[in-house]
DNA sequence: CTGTTATTTTGACACTGTCAAGATGCGTTG
DNA sequence: CAACGCATCTTGACAGTGTCAAAATAACAG
């Protein structure tokens, strides 16, 4: 039963905190975000009921964790990706745009805690992912803004651009997310046509 | 208590499933989609819990009767404004990304029904529901097409032109309504950016 | 060894969706 | 008109859920 128990089984666990944040990562990959109860991740760790609530307010708090540890894995690798010197700027932003989708693509249910209003819209996101999101948008638009500069992109007012084109990969990811567009094939398709459709270099 | 019970209160309600429906949309409004229980609803209608399950299958069965009110209601808006004949055709393809996303931040609840994974993950979606949102693309379809032939549009992949437009129109709606934009004029602004950057007649 | 503190547990409460079985009354048929 | 069938509604029950309060346990500091 105990099959994520890492520490020798005694009372005190030793390293709890982190043991959930897995073990409920792992339930949600199974279960979906609905899926996923307090009660089953606490049986699946071995522990009981209410003690996830001495590392975590809330089952809210847990969940943010999770989403807070998701914006710092995408940070990393669009920064590498920026900064990877084999990449022509134009490859760049058809990989800065087509990796976002296939990202979402791939890690579905934390991609919707990251960006879902179950931690949106209640006012207690915590802060420090309040942080990690915004610094994550920041470089976002920096970039766009270097692209403008190299005309890879219409110049326009850049932060209503950095919007529109977020919206679009946001929108694309969750159509394919939320099961209105079933094939992922077709959404590399649909990505592809989006970097066609904000570059403003047109091969047609 | 029985604050929604037109008809007499007999042991028959008489017209409980369109009752169920209004003081459901009533309660979703209220306390959002997550806040809807159905023993909540059978109480503000007067009736017992159980009561629901004979004109809904299941809470999803309500909630997928909900949604495709929300799509007549924008089938028709959408066919109306196309075919207003005040408009210009740019004007129509400017109104038809604005209304979009007005629609959504105004009825953000049934929206998000409309298009969310409670009800397109599932496989079990009404065929009735399915009807109506395919007609819904399909007569998005219908119109871009025509905006291409005018020249209004990129002249690509109708289908997948038409897939990221949407996708698009669905992010923004979507960062909207889950509180990651938060300024309703933004949203405004950004949709104007967003018809601008989708239209071929560029102006700068 | 003693007391403080961080963890963990048990018990309990108010909720939830939904199934099974019984009660009620409308509508149609004999 | 009477009786039956069927749609409708109710009560009772069950297995879940998140979370609070109070007690139990172990680690640690003095």
């Amino acid at each position: 039963m105990a099959q994520y128990q890492t520490a020798r089984s005694t009372y005190h666990h030793g390293d709890l905190r982190s043991t959930l944040l897995i073990a409920a990562r792992a339930l949600i990959a199974e279960f979906g975000i609905e899926g996923l109860s307090l009660r089953k991740l606490a049986e699946r760790v071995g522990v009981s009921r209410t003690a996830p609530y001495h590392h975590f307010d809330d089952k809210h708090g847990l969940l943010c964790a999770i989403a807070a540890e998701g914006f710092r894995q995408r940070y990393d690798f669009m920064q590498s990706s920026y900064n990877n010197p084999q990449l022509t700027d134009q490859e760049k932003l058809q990989q800065f745009i087509c990796e976002y989708i296939r990202y979402a693509a791939q890690n579905p249910e934390v991609y919707d805690l990251m960006f879902g209003r179950c931690i949106w819209k209640q006012a207690k996101s915590t802060k420090d992912l309040q942080d990690i999101a915004y610094a994550t948008f920041q470089y976002q638009l920096k970039m766009i803004k270097r692209w403008q500069k190299l005309g890879l992109i219409k110049d326009a007012d850049s932060l209503r651009v950095s919007q529109v084109l977020w919206g679009a990969m946001h929108g694309i990811a969750k159509l394919y997310i939320d099961g209105i567009y079933t094939d992922v094939a077709r959404v590399e398709e649909i990505s592809m046509m989006a970097v066609n459709l904000f570059s403003s270099r047109l091969k047609s």
